[in-house]
DNA sequence: AGCACGCCGACT
DNA sequence: GTCGGCGTGCTC
């Protein structure tokens, strides 16, 4: 026999070559050759070489381009004994990568978040009783015999705590041959969710919407629904009809929330209606559930997880519907690494697997409500609560024409109803979106204002603890009493309320009132939801907080909820305040008036004919959507053109505001693209890093596409240390 | 993103 | 004279 050149030649250079994706920031897929003997296709979890370490990839689709240098090219180390990603999965991964552009490597890495999930679950090893019986038999072992003749096949040592024995009986039984040795598939992370379990009876307009969105569900094709309904309208029991429909469908479900959202009490409403909680998914489950639970997920045992926005990478078997709850909360959009709103790429992921997909939320976001309106989004109105619930009574309090006593932040408006609702034993809530005791402290003799040193925003005092803050940045110091630039001493002045200047007022003028703040700062998820309980329980008069107070929780003898300003946040220079603003305050008077009790909102403002609180106190938002999508369509913001912000980094802030000027100036208007405004306050600092966001809107696509791939490219080499990072939000991609 | 290599300050 | 800071560059 002879050696064919060919074969010398194929077997140097015609060795498999595939593309793998792996966890970097590299432009496109890294070529691996394949060992003889292994099967590989695209989807397959693999593990490389790269550089000095291995890394976990994934075999991506194409063929390889045979560009990179063949004595370069390492073998993939191991395929790991797992589902490849599906295509449907990969079209998903690439879909987002090109969208938000990032590395697809980096967008592919969130699907793989579950560090040694890769290979089963290891079987756990059971006994299962063969027809051989002991040669002698004493007591111990006829017991153990009779518990284990039910058929089923028994851990050692559950056997042994069943039968009442030392295990020892037990390994005596099995070295005679009476048991075999088998290995069961490990237990399941949550059981399995019965959608018959407590279906409950839905009347009047929510069996309507019920019926609607099941319609749309049970076509089985891509869809988006728009559930809008006001708090306490049951939108969650619609939605479980839809979950409980493809439930029985055999496929999966995704219910996303936003992470605060994600609570015991959610998971016990799932519970109640379908006899088995969801799997959870959020970013501080414990290692091992967080394998679990992605394992499971793979192989298709979970069938429905609850998550957070990472929920949406999970790479699941057979997914068949997800939902959005609290579809417009800022919190789907995350801010780094891989820009992106897991809100919209919930909709891209419906599209590509072709399933539907239903978005829920009491103020819906603009660009929903558009996509609504012109018929993309299929929309579903519950107007009212049901029950005896009553929507609160809705007013403002002109701040013009009934200040505050001097010092103070309160209106005497307000003050005498906070009054009048404990003098009746019920509960107000006064609530305040800013943290600690004052946002800015100044000197009075020298005019000195507490600066962060790192980034430059002011230091806000947070007196509960003695320190002043750095709320970008984390940075904190003791409060000094002595001025530091002048050395003055006790003439610091604090400008400006804060949530504990709120209780400091309200405790002196209602000293005797149980009164409690719930800030973020003060206390961690455990102390809150302690103190939420108790709130609830009646044990508290008065509640000051800040916007943590606005989601979940249920509060029935809540009858007041009082706006302490209501203004802010409408002029920080987001395109989206009037939005958000709405949004913040629909939701904390939501907070009153879910009982048979009659309960009031009061806002206060120095702006009542602002569409925002016109909007609120009306009740009727239809007027300030109207004008909101108007103002966007003007100025080609999403939904009707595409918003960017670039964030801009430097190590100096001179240098990062410098640097952010000059992009401007470079591109203030490239084909519709338009960069808004100069470097605004600081966003963030990352070790040491000063940063600075520019916002750039757009109205075509490709426009926006083409613009942020130069920025990127272009921007952080030839200017030194800028680095730019983005934030693409979407119009919509129907 | 990691991780190594490589060049300048405070310490045994 | 070394340990160690993080700046620059590379990974199929």
């Amino acid at each position: 026999m002879t050696l064919d050149s060919t074969d010398l030649f194929g077997a140097l250079f015609d060795r498999r070559v595939v593309p793998v994706l792996v966890p970097m920031p590299a432009p496109r897929p890294y070529s691996y050759a394949v060992p003889e003997g292994m099967a590989v296709e695209a989807g397959s979890i693999v593990q490389v070489p790269l550089g000095p370490r291995l890394v976990v990839g994934v075999v991506w689709d194409g063929l390889d381009d045979g560009t990179v240098d063949p004595t370069k090219l390492k073998e993939i180390e191991k395929v790991f004994d797992c589902p490849p990603l599906t295509r449907d999965m990969r079209a998903f991964l690439d879909w987002v990568a090109s969208y938000t552009v990032t590395p697809p490597g980096l967008v592919a890495r969130m699907a793989l978040r579950a560090p040694t999930a890769f290979d089963p679950e290891p079987m756990v090893e059971a006994l299962r009783l063969t027809e051989r019986r002991p040669e002698r038999m004493t007591s111990a072992r006829e017991r153990v015999l009779a518990t284990a003749s039910d058929g089923f096949s028994w851990t050692r040592s559950g056997l042994a705590h069943a039968a009442g024995v030392s295990s020892g009986v037990i390994d005596g039984l099995a070295a005679q041959g009476v048991f075999e040795t088998v290995f069961m598939p490990p237990p399941p992370v949550v059981a399995t969710p019965d959608p018959d379990f407590a279906a409950p009876r839905l009347e009047g307009p929510q069996k309507e919407a019920a019926a609607d969105l099941l319609t749309a569900v049970e076509e089985r094709k891509f869809s988006v629904s728009l559930i809008d309904g006001v708090t306490g309208s049951g939108k969650t029991e619609v939605y479980f009809e839809a979950v409980a429909a493809t439930l029985r469908a055999g496929k999966q479900v995704l219910i996303l929330l936003p992470e605060i959202a994600l609570t015991a009490s959610f998971l016990e409403r799932f519970q109640d209606r379908f006899g088995a909680k969801p799997a959870e998914w959020h970013s501080d489950l414990a290692p091992r559930t967080r394998e679990k639970v992605w394992r499971q997920v793979t192989t298709g045992q979970v069938r429905v997880v609850a998550g957070a926005r990472s929920a949406l990478f999970l790479p699941f078997e057979d997914l068949g519907l997800i939902i959005v709850d609290e579809e417009h909360d800022p919190a789907y959009k995350q801010e780094d690494r891989v820009f992106y709103n897991a809100r919209d790429m919930a909709v891209v992921r419906g599209r590509i697997g072709g399933f539907p997909v239903v978005l829920v939320s009491a103020t819906p976001s603009v660009e929903s409500r558009v996509n609504g309106e012109v018929g993309r989004y299929r929309p579903i109105h519950l107007p009212t609560r049901f029950g005896d619930a009553a929507l609160p009574q809705l007013g403002v309090v002109d701040m013009r024409r009934h200040p505050p006593e001097r010092g103070g932040f309160l209106s005497p408006v307000l003050l005498n109803q906070v009054g009048k609702a404990i003098g009746r034993g019920e509960q107000a809530l006064l609530f305040l979106n800013r943290r600690g005791y004052a946002p800015l402290t100044l000197c009075r003799v020298c005019g000195h204002r507490f600066q962060c040193p790192d980034c430059s925003s002011w230091l806000v005092e947070h007196r509960f603890r003695g320190q002043i803050q750095c709320h970008h940045c984390g940075y904190s110091e003791r409060t000094p009493e002595a001025c530091p630039e002048c050395g003055t001493l006790d003439h610091l002045v604090a400008c400006g309320p804060g949530v504990e200047r709120i209780a400091e007022e309200v405790e002196r003028h209602f000293p005797d009132a149980r009164t409690i703040v719930l800030s973020s700062d003060l206390m961690g998820v455990k102390r809150l939801r302690l103190e939420l309980e108790a709130i609830a329980r009646g044990e508290a008069d008065i509640v000051i907080g800040t916007q943590l107070v606005a989601k979940g929780h249920n509060f029935p003898m809540m009858t007041l909820v009082g706006i302490v300003d209501a203004d802010l946040g409408l002029a920080n220079g987001d395109p989206r305040a009037a939005e958000r603003t709405f949004q913040l305050l629909s939701q904390v008077t939501g907070r009153a008036g879910r009982t048979g009790l009659k309960s009031l909102g009061l806002l206060q403002t120095y702006q009542p004919q602002h569409p925002v609180m016109q909007a609120i106190v009306s009740g009727d938002s239809d007027a300030f959507y109207d004008r909101e999508i108007h103002e966007r369509e003007r100025a080609a913001l999403p939904p009707f053109g595409r918003l960017a912000s670039i964030i801009v980094s430097a190590d100096a802030r001179s240098d990062a505001e410098g640097h952010a000027r000059a992009l401007r100036n470079a591109a203030p208007r490239v084909d519709g693209i338009s960069v808004l405004g100069p470097a605004e306050a600081p966003l963030a600092l990352i070790r040491g890093r000063h940063r600075f966001r520019l916002l750039v809107h757009g109205r075509r696509n490709s426009d926006m596409q083409s613009f942020l791939k130069a920025m990127i490219a272009g921007g952080p080499k030839e200017r030194g240390s800028i680095s730019v990072q983005l934030d693409v939000d979407p119009q919509s991609f129907l």
